[in-house]
DNA sequence: GTGCAACGATCTGTATACAGAGAGCGGGAC
DNA sequence: GTCCCGCTCTCTGTATACAGATCGTTGCAC
């Protein structure tokens, strides 16, 4: 299920695609070192192709490299998360302002249809990777409203790498029974883009994506609390 | 991105950064297949790290590959070019939204003082390397006074994918003398900056910007005329 | 002259080998 | 018990070898 894209032959990209996977969700632990070896065995291919999936992801800010130590898994921080965040909404934002311009109403009324369509899984599902993937889905089909590749790619982008942490954000959500605020918002970006009102698109996009900052880097934060505080409940 | 410094013995990092060099001024003809043995031979080293080094820049978009074929020079367009120079007006725009909020008074002193320096070098400048370089400079501190390294990484990549159409426009604004324009245009947003002045710095920024795109976007069009239809009015 | 097909040279994709650097561990001094 | 030194073993970084795919070219049919 997980494996199935890629052309079937294609080792760099199905390592790509199964790296970026694995250190989307911190199957590698922040700053953990990677042992190309072992990961090259696990993988099923040498040490080559692995090698050269691993440089693309090191300049899409997955993995880090130091010379003559090798790969690590990225860090994770508040200030990282804040900051991605910050460029997501930067980026959302430009795109909605351009699409209020430029997108066609038919494209519009997908978006509207994909909204409708989604609402009932939305609230109901039970399943949170099912939710992340309707709530990334919905920003990236927004994006995509401006026609420009390059804000698509830098959200791709961003969205690998705050995988981790907007899962737990929805998680939270839905734990407190606030799934509805989120659908709300989404509904309140889309009448606003129907309208072709910029300010009130864009502005209730903002305080979305600025809430949601807030709260990831705040989980982000407490999370490093248990790792750094504790000596005590370990084991 | 402007990499990190090339340490003398780390031969991905240099042959990165001197391919990258080479591709952001398309020292490869747009769609060129690269050839991997004489690039190798030519950069002195072997092919393995050569293809780590590419790998790289095909993340970072200034290669395309092709599995199987291998890799190529990214093509030039007039809509990818455009779409570059409106990736970069989101991201500086939003920089500087974030900079008029935090910025501190000594950095925004240092950006002025930046510019009082270079303003001679500018207007009398006969070097268009010299020329580019401060242009970008100013871009790029303007960027950084946001403190977030994710709008630097985007700016930078873009800022290497988009030389080469820069130097031309720059190239032609210094022919038409209109370099004086893009000077106060950067002192005009400084301005606003100093005055915290939101709207009439993004405005001026945006504008500034968007009559780039605009120039170089046009001069794009106008080489690929030249390509497509070379002979004159033959046929 | 044009289109197609088969051949050959070239190039890519991956595995493997090997040298040198780095990290971890044990032993010894204090 | 703690710190430091040196050793060893592992891992990284790069070159090279080789199999299979690809592209250009030549020759043939029409």
């Amino acid at each position: 299920m997980t494996e199935a894209l890629p052309t079937p032959e294609d080792t760099v990209a199905r390592l790509y695609a199964e790296l970026r996977r694995m250190a989307a969700g911190f199957e590698f632990r922040p700053s953990e070192r990677l042992n190309e070896s072992r990961l090259a065995l696990r993988l099923g291919a040498s040490r080559t192709p692995l090698r050269e999936a691993l440089n693309r992801l090191v300049a899409e800010g997955f993995l880090d490299f130091r010379s003559g130590q090798g790969f690590f898994c990225r860090a994770l921080s508040p200030e990282g998360i804040f900051h991605l965040y910050e460029a997501r909404a930067a980026i959302e934002c430009a795109a909605l302002g351009t699409a209020i311009d430029q997108a066609e109403e038919a494209a519009i009324a997908d978006l509207a249809a994909y909204l409708d369509r989604t609402e009932g899984a939305y609230i109901r599902s039970t399943d949170p990777v099912e939710l992340l993937e309707m709530d990334e889905s919905f920003h990236v089909r927004l994006c995509a409203l401006a026609g420009n590749p390059e804000f698509d790619g830098i959200l791709a982008n961003i969205n690998g790498r705050i995988r981790y942490v907007r899962s737990i954000d929805l998680k939270q959500m839905r734990a407190s029974g606030a799934v509805g605020e989120r659908l709300s918002a989404h509904r309140r970006v889309l009448q606003a883009l129907v309208a072709r009102d910029r300010a009130a698109a864009t502005g209730a996009l903002r305080a979305h994506i600025e809430k949601r900052r807030d709260q990831a880097t705040e989980a982000v934060r407490l999370a490093f609390a248990d790792i750094y505080a504790p000596k005590g409940e370990l084991e």
